[in-house]
DNA sequence: GTCTATATACGGATAGAC
DNA sequence: GTCTATCCGTATATAGAC
């Protein structure tokens, strides 16, 4: 199903080229330990290379970041708008793609969420902008279906970005929060994960109730 | 009604002594930009002071940075604690306390939730296990109530973290998102607001719908 | 307790040999 | 392209006068 492969992982380069391997580095640790936390020398080091081969290949640090911080952001968005934009399906089957395709790309990056939305707050409007998350999401097809059911009186008529927060909120908060949530659980990494594919399941019917709600 | 009140902003100290004015400041900055992104230059700047009483008063940037964290958590944990561990409210009136409470909170510091759940990620286990988040947690009185639900067929059978991930992300989702979310909805400060105080109402609706979903 | 001046360490970046 | 050596700005922390 085209669907489903619409949220993908980028494949993992084989890391052939040095600068490959930089680049895959720096993803690894700015995910984990954001932009003012990685030092070069960290990157220099998970990549195996020398450290002034860094700046031979991206000039700076900022500038190495802002490769990774904007595909990450591009990754985050496309993958989305892919299903947003699918004119030919129902909300419903919007909801369990988006389920489906993020906490697969979750599982399997699980420092992206909070990488992106914490180095977000203090990099302000300009990344925001310039992605156009606006533009994408209101003329978005999911969001006319939503507006379009409001008209109907089959949703309740709040203000779409309510439903959009929740269902986003379902599927990345448990993320954000793993540390506390394993902890909580008394969990390990698999059983986590587990629980997370137990979800795509659950997302899907929770939103259906949410939406029916008057 | 004491319920109402149980999650309170610390009332803000008035700053009059010189540690006070330091623990403020820091407070802040850090709340803002996190641990590593901050500088005691900052800090110092923001709280009107010497940069060397930041040192006499605190000893190093890291106690300083502890004392504010472990205080930020106490401040999440123990208005949690009092709503949860209530033993006089049914499960659907914990909700809208939660849910009132917690957006007043962060309504009024919008920092904190990112800054937690950030600063979380670095410092892994140490923090999280000596406030013991588990105990709290799987002893309260809103779990038992959870459970007994379960037990009586009146709630889904699934693990009980489900639910209160689905009722902290639609809480505080929003919050740790909150540049898109003006971003996308063309908001000011206080219009986000506003929708955030809309959401107290609609949180426990949402919830009761969720948890009777089959 | 509060200030100025400074020691010390660390991290980003470059020069220059190979 | 890759290495070693090093420069230099910046940030934390302290010494010592007041």
């Amino acid at each position: 199903m085209k669907i489903k492969m619409a949220i993908q992982k980028h494949t993992e380069k084989t890391d052939t080229t040095t600068e490959e391997k930089i680049k895959n580095a720096a993803k690894k640790v700015f995910h984990q330990k954001g932009f003012a936390a990685t030092r070069t020398r960290d990157i220099a080091e998970e990549a195996k290379i020398n450290l002034a081969l860094l700046n031979y290949y991206f000039r700076s640090k900022k500038k190495l970041f802002d490769i990774i911080m904007l595909e990450s952001l591009q990754q985050f968005l496309q993958s989305m708008s892919a299903i947003f934009n699918d004119t030919e399906t129902d909300l419903a089957s919007k909801i369990s793609s988006l389920a489906d395709g993020y906490i697969d790309l979750f599982i399997s990056e699980p420092d992206v969420p909070l990488f992106v939305l914490s180095e977000l707050r203090n990099h302000p409007t300009d990344l925001i902008s310039k992605m156009n998350f606006k533009e994408f999401l209101l003329k978005s097809h999911m969001m006319k279906q939503i507006q379009a059911e409001i008209k109907l009186g089959n949703i309740p008529n709040i203000h779409p970005l309510h439903f959009i927060m929740n269902m986003m909120g379902m599927i990345v908060f448990p993320f954000v929060a793993s540390p506390i949530i394993k902890n909580i659980g008394n969990m390990e990494q698999t059983d986590f994960d587990e629980m997370m594919k137990q979800r795509k399941a659950l997302i899907p019917l929770w939103f259906k109730a949410m939406l029916n709600t008057k």
